[in-house]
DNA sequence: TCATATGTTAACGATAGGTTAAATTAATTA
DNA sequence: TAATTAATTTAACCTATCGTTAACATATGA
């Protein structure tokens, strides 16, 4: 039930980087340890976070453009800028583009964790009332993942489980298109392996049960790649 | 409905104090001033703030211990502590007991704008929660959760527990839709573990058999997310 | 044709929730 | 202040739900 949070880092220093992601490991949190802003969209864009520490200078892509390209994605996930320089303009710009707080380095570890803290208790209230993207419709379908509804027509609505319930959601944030399955893998199972692409199939055997009633409704497999959920 | 967000700003540097205020009125917030925790306190229980900004260093009633009471009357309230030492040990302190953010004097204050604008922009969401609606009517019931009380048709009515009283209307804040667990569990037993989640599930037996006589109003649970009222 | 990927079902163990009653704590009242 | 009552927590026991895994079947592509 209570995961551990998980943090995208991205600091180009790699000693910096390490020892901060190994002393916020051992605080209990899961990190992920890019090393520019490029690496750091790919990671943020494969998995699922809660909060993002970036460092403002890097190489290729700087945190500012990073930061712009991750609230495309998603608007409300927090940001915590690590700067060495403290410019008056550099603070503002971040704040402006959505930063939650600053720190200039060199900074205390403990407040850092406590910022971390403050923040993602901040968010949760947010996160938990979710209001974003819950409903769905498709073919003769209705589907509430929110509430894990599946309605067909007038039928009485099925509930769904967590699991079958993100798949449908991932399937169909990707309709009539593939769906790969390491991002499925990656961002509901949280893990690539031989058992957890088993699971996933049983998963989609499930669905499939569920959506058979429409014949206008399939979903089809794309064989190495993963599946796609056609339908209207 | 776009009223302006009102500040408690604590600070007993008058001069200090007054410019500040000045300059967040002109900013478009609403600031009430106190130059002591005493004042503050009293200005706090009497009026309805968005946000705190204190001064730690004060006479009779430092900041620290103005947040402990303040925070016994409403725990969701942001705070921003403002400081002129930086000892680590006093912003550690400060992030403990709850603190949103900290700035050490002298600060730059359109900095201090998008930290508040920061902080506000997260809160914004648990502004739904924080109704004073306090009559409501489902099905054939009428609550009143200032008085406790809920009553079926024409019968005379039953009085309801403190417990029982909130999570039946946080219930019906979400009407027909999920009521997160967590969020119960945090708002009115403000704490979430394996102890406060099993009493919540006591109370929410308690409110079925309350509620039972009409058959056209349940209480469903959507497993390991939460509970959903559902009416009319 | 053979290794690998996928389809499908069923069984199992783990965890969440439903409910009642006893135990504990808090609030009232004598 | 002691006695009484109300409110809440904890324990116990039971059921429902969920996810994983094993087992066996079929399909795909080199």
């Amino acid at each position: 039930m209570n995961d551990k949070k998980r943090i995208l880092l991205v600091e180009d220093d790699p000693n910096f980087g390490i020892i901060l992601r190994d002393f916020l490991n051992m605080n209990d949190y899961d990190v992920v340890l890019a090393k520019n802003g490029m690496e750091g969209f790919e990671k943020f864009k494969k998995y699922d976070f809660h909060i993002c520490i970036l460092d403002v200078m890097m190489p290729y892509k700087d945190g500012f453009t990073l930061v712009g390209e991750i609230k495309e994605i998603n608007q409300d996930i927090p940001i915590i800028f690590l700067t060495a320089k403290s410019l008056k303009e550099d603070v503002l710009k971040g704040y402006k583009i959505g930063a939650d707080d600053y720190l200039k380095k060199p900074f205390d570890s403990d407040v850092l964790l406590y910022k971390i803290k403050a923040i993602l208790k901040r968010n949760k209230l947010s996160s938990i009332l979710d209001t974003d993207e819950h409903e769905f419709k498709f073919s003769s379908f209705e589907f509430n993942s929110k509430l894990r509804h599946l309605k067909f027509k007038d039928n009485k609505h099925t509930k769904l489980s967590p699991k079958e319930n993100m798949l449908l959601k991932m399937l169909l944030l990707h309709k009539n298109d593939l769906m790969p399955r390491e991002l499925a893998l990656t961002r509901i199972w949280r893990d690539d392996n031989y058992f957890t692409s088993r699971s996933m199939d049983v998963y989609i055997a499930k669905l499939r049960k569920q959506l058979e009633i429409d014949p206008n409704v399939k979903i089809n497999n794309i064989h190495g790649e993963g599946f796609r959920l056609v339908s209207d």
